[in-house]
DNA sequence: CGTATTTATATCGCACACGATTTAATCTTA
DNA sequence: TAAGATTAAATCGTGTGCGATATAAATACG
């Protein structure tokens, strides 16, 4: 069964990268909105959730938690009062520095090359976005 | 990243089974956790859990729901109070049959043929086991 | 035999996901 | 320009996952 493979599969990769993200007190989701902020800073909730794949039912509180927690502002734009942007704060930007050695010890922990990895991302991401339109 | 193709691709597959899943009134877990009864009738939580690698404070939840909808009734092991055993209704039953099509139109709507469908199943379970122990 | 340890579920709390609905702001268009 | 349609977030409810703890039954051991 393909689908519980994927399903195992993606359970113990968020269980792989616990022990990782765990000291620097985030969770695997909030580790994803935070590398999407460290790519581009500013972005609004809906720009966020398309690269995502969430929406802002899921995304609204995850932000509420990191702006409690420090690592981000959020600010209604200015120009479209109905849009929310993000902020990434001091400590939030500092976090990418003690961050960075997490994708290399995450794939260690694979045992994976950097080519079978990129292999199996890119046929995980068709794959995906096969299933995705209907 | 790797971990992201793993991430969206395993909520792209619960969505893409959703509505398969919608009209017999169970959500992907659930559909697990019959597909394994299926397979054995009678398994013990623990014996379950094994299998799907999940623990009881998650499947304690959704086994009290599938005995709620009436697909399987959870009775404590006469010879061993500790352990419930897990039967399925006539109901339970009979829902296999109308399951039955469900993997060929998952695999239908992933493009995938059977061949490279299996060699990336065996491709994530290798995966996981491998980031599974520590 | 009785107590300590181990084992199998269950419970609790928190953080996602997501369908459905709501609210508020912007855009359309007559 | 005023009413209706569209859009962006937020809110609400339900169902997972999972760490931590609790409970109760079975086993080990002195």
């Amino acid at each position: 069964m393909l689908c519980f493979a994927l399903y195992s599969a993606a359970h113990a990769m968020q269980a792989a990268y616990k022990p990782l993200l765990e000291p620097l007190g985030i969770t695997y989701p909030q580790y994803l909105a935070l590398a999407a902020l460290w790519a581009e800073d500013g972005q609004t909730v809906g720009q966020l959730g398309a690269s995502l794949h969430l929406d802002s039912n899921t995304l609204t509180p995850l932000l509420k938690r990191l702006e409690q927690a420090g690592w981000l502002i959020r600010t209604r734009d200015a120009t479209d009062e109905r849009q929310v942007r993000l902020h990434l704060t001091a400590q939030g930007q500092a976090l990418q520095e003690s961050a960075a050695t997490v994708p290399t010890c995450f794939l260690d922990r694979t045992g994976l090359d950097r080519d079978e990895a990129a292999t199996l991302r890119d046929d995980l991401t068709t794959l995906r976005d096969r299933m995705r339109p209907r």
